[in-house]
DNA sequence: GTTGCACTTGCAAGTATCTCGCAAGTGGTG
DNA sequence: CACCACTTGCGAGATACTTGCAAGTGCAAC
């Protein structure tokens, strides 16, 4: 696969540091900006926490990864091809498990037909306690 | 009920700043722990921010108020007793919106049947985009 | 292959937001 | 009204990014 051409397809150069960057996100699964940064110390390990930001920024711009928002404070990043399912963010033991994105359907046709409000699903996490937690 | 005895039965102190922390939270709806400092300050000018969010995490604790994470970053506190309401946060102009909680009802039964997730659906907001910014 | 320049990177300093330790102050019980 | 645990104010510290800038580098043109 020409994986060096998806960069440049999006008027980006390729660099060691955004294709490994881009990498991590997808080994990653769900990753923080600093989980992506230690990621990528282990192949390249003077890469710079503002490259990483500033990758995952430009990644975001072109469509290869969003973030959302799993919990205090920090973004997570995904890569944009894996974003097929909800986060189910437990408040107790901190875990983040994963539900498909039908599972919403109705909920989100309602806020649709009844508030005009077009939801994005993935972008926010779900919050509450999983089943581990609740009979441990 | 005395007013003033909603806190000492909660078995905390009723000193000024936690009254005007807790009333500036009623009075706000949805406030950042910057915005409730900057309310607290109208009555008591010198009211120190980490007052304001010691006291923010004192009244959660004893449940009359709750976070929620509306956008990026930081939370927004809530009078415990006016947390009937979805937020939908608008990722194009930013608005929060409200929807009843119903709304929710058949997404979190769900959730709850399938995966044994308990959801806290108000502690998260629901991201999208708002009817205003759909048709301009 | 060489060159030039715009895009990138690394670094350091800056900002925003929240947390902590400690000494002084104070609510409320006895 | 006296005492003590709980609170407050304040400064320093931690965390999580963001920004400015000089040096480095991809890559397109030659």
């Amino acid at each position: 696969m020409a994986e060096q051409h998806e960069l440049r397809d999006k008027g980006l150069r390729l660099t060691p540091q955004r294709e490994l960057v881009l990498a991590a996100v997808r080994e990653l699964g769900h990753a923080t900006p600093e989980e992506v940064a230690e990621k990528v110390r282990q192949t390249h390990p003077g890469i710079n926490l503002s490259t990483v930001y500033r990758n995952l920024e430009t990644l975001e711009n072109v469509g290869l990864v969003q973030h959302a928002h799993l919990g205090h404070g920090g973004a997570t990043y995904h890569a944009a091809e894996n974003l097929t399912h909800l986060h189910l963010v437990c408040g107790t033991c901190g875990s983040v498990g994963d539900a498909p994105i039908e599972t919403a359907a109705n909920f989100v046709q309602s806020l649709s037909d009844d508030f005009g409000f077009k939801t994005d699903v993935t972008h926010f996490a779900i919050y509450g306690t999983c089943a581990a937690c609740i009979k441990p």
